[in-house]
DNA sequence: AGAACGGATGCACACGTGTGCAAAGAGAAT
DNA sequence: ATTCTCTTTGCACACGTGTGCATCCGTTCT
């Protein structure tokens, strides 16, 4: 009796009815009868029947799965970014196939897989994607859209924050509360993400007569960023505040300072992070940090990549998610622009008029 | 052009072959001539081709898909799990379908969508299962691995930490630092892997006669927890050593205790948890703490799971994984027993002789 | 040279489902 | 009573692939 798995035709051998019946009673707005349809139900019901997807798949030319791609799990974001993606895609009827361990992007052999299982879409996180992957994509017919990632290599959407506004903001936020001499964390520099971060911020330094600016590689691990934090604060000219690609990074950060070279933060030395991840939080933390909202992130993704699931009209978009400067106690505060918002205390240039929410 | 799906047909026609040469190029271990192998593939790269899994699926019976469901998240635990799972499956040639967000066990729809997909094989993470939904996977010949807990309600394979060890230990560990009254941050009450930990601690507490144990609920959340921690630290008679269910609350335990009340860590409150995740290495926290081994955890999953899908022969096994207890910063230290292997400070209870690895 | 053998190839069926089309049936309108 | 309309149902084809079976061909052995 293992492994008995029951098709519709022994449903409608016992509800006396054709297959097709069968079939039209589990497609939503099909023609039934509603005696028929009762009496299906409750043959399908005795005998445990369940739509086979595959076949369901292979006749409709759509298999209703999105494959996903993370780079690393490692760094708090990505977890949480999957978990509400997970989400969103089930509530929409979608399942997710998931691949990981792929932080230079997919390889080819991954990528005939994924291409294989007929995904009617692809999100990419924390992932390169060569312009000839891309255009393989587009020739399959897969919608695909990066998140946290954009290329100029390639026209594909993407959602990303916006970086260079956050940066900025942590450049003008350390600026007001009196630093003069400052670091950098850098991540994957290939990454557009900490592109945009480190020039955005190099740049509003640079307006401010500001020219030098410490730069060590953490290559986006912890291991990466103790290193790196070391190299900069041993150093007889060591910055008095360093801005981290990230929070995960910038966690590291804290701790080589604090632990291993017994520095106070922010009394000694400023630490700033970017994501807002969970850790930031935590009080023996109290990491400022440049929020990058989660929910907001996966909304615009699933929302760009179903429009273009939808109809072939949809073009290819890039979508940046503005997010606050969150102020807690791992960096020196500005006398002034901090106020209290929701529970949690945000920055923002006083130069500015307030935007809305 | 775009979304033109190339087929078998197509390759066979312009290779100049029948499409069965085209199946059996693809097919690992069929009877193919070499030549003919050479003008297919060629073929089939200019054209772009892909074998359809899905039509692979339907015809072979199986879809080489494993259903991972994750209850939550936030607990670094489980990324971490999730990781090393979708490297291990891929690995063997297996996609990862995952469905989330059922701390209190899978629903019926999500399970009819899972059993839907006519998956190989299910893992089922820190979920529970009631012995209805195992007779439905059974009904349907689909084995289920879990993974952090077990169930008696119904014969379903099973990896876990040995947490009766582990939470001995950790007691005998607290004794030996000279506690005497000790706390239990307890997560979800259901769960076994929190009915384990928290009745083997209690029990070696009592054979050292010691009857009281606080106890308190902090539901595996850190809200939870730092609610419950701070109930324990606040009352008279409050306790020197606390025992969480996890690291994830163990560390929202260490904040209340240090950051909202004061208190200093572990001269005032030895505080352990549970599990080895990441941030428990953190300097500023510095764990103590048991591991709980992920690698050695999906490896047994995944052995146990293929197993079950290689043959029917393969019973329902329940495997218990050891884990060390790991000696870092957050409680006090016994004046023996502490020793450091491989990098890291591990405790054993004396009395017993030392085991292999 | 003929027989035996083994590898390569094509035919045709199967997997389980969705759906267009035609037929059938029932009810209403003339 | 006849015709028209609308709903319901069954037939049959399609989706893209794997594979058993028979056939064919080239090679080797007697």
């Amino acid at each position: 009796m293992a492994g008995r798995i029951v098709t519709s035709v022994e449903v409608a051998r016992r509800a006396g009815v054709s297959r097709s019946a069968v079939s039209r009673c589990f497609t939503p707005g099909a023609s039934i009868a509603p005696e028929t349809r009762d009496r299906v139900m409750k043959a399908a019901k005795a005998l445990g029947y369940r739509p086979n997807a595959i076949a369901r798949s292979l006749i409709a030319g759509r298999s209703r799965m999105i494959a996903v791609v993370i780079g690393y799990m490692e760094n708090q974001f990505y977890p949480a970014l999957l978990d509400r993606l997970a989400r969103d895609l089930q509530d929409l009827g979608y399942r997710l196939l998931l691949f990981t361990g792929a932080p230079e992007g997919p390889s080819d052999a991954l990528f005939a897989e994924i291409l294989g299982y007929r995904v009617d879409g692809m999100i990419l996180a924390s992932t390169l994607l060569s312009s000839a992957l891309a255009d393989e994509c587009r020739a399959a017919g897969v919608p695909v859209v990066l998140v946290n990632r954009t290329t100029d290599s390639a026209d594909v959407s993407s959602v990303v924050a916006d970086n260079r506004t956050g940066a900025r903001a942590v450049a003008e936020f350390l600026l007001a509360a009196g630093h003069r001499r400052f670091g950098y964390v850098a991540g994957i520099a290939s990454s557009s993400t900490n592109q945009d971060r480190e020039t955005a911020f190099r740049e509003r330094l640079a307006e401010a007569g500001i020219d030098t600016l410490l730069r060590e590689d953490g290559g986006y691990t912890q291991q990466g960023a103790r290193d790196a934090t070391l190299r900069l604060l041993t150093r007889p000219d060591r910055p008095d505040a360093i801005f981290c690609a990230n929070d995960h990074m910038a966690i590291a950060a804290m701790d080589a300072a604090r632990v291993e070279l017994g520095l106070r933060v922010p009394d000694d030395v400023s630490i700033v992070g970017y994501d807002d991840v969970g850790p930031a939080s935590w009080p023996s933390y109290a990491l400022t940090t440049v929020e990058q909202p989660v929910e907001a992130m996966v909304s615009a993704a699933v929302e760009t990549l179903m429009a273009r699931i939808a109809g072939e009209g949809a073009p290819e978009r890039t979508v940046r998610i503005p997010g606050e400067l969150v102020v807690r106690g791992s960096a020196r505060r500005p006398v002034e622009g901090v106020t209290a918002v929701g529970g949690r205390e945000i920055w923002r240039p006083q130069s500015l008029p307030r935007s809305a929410s």
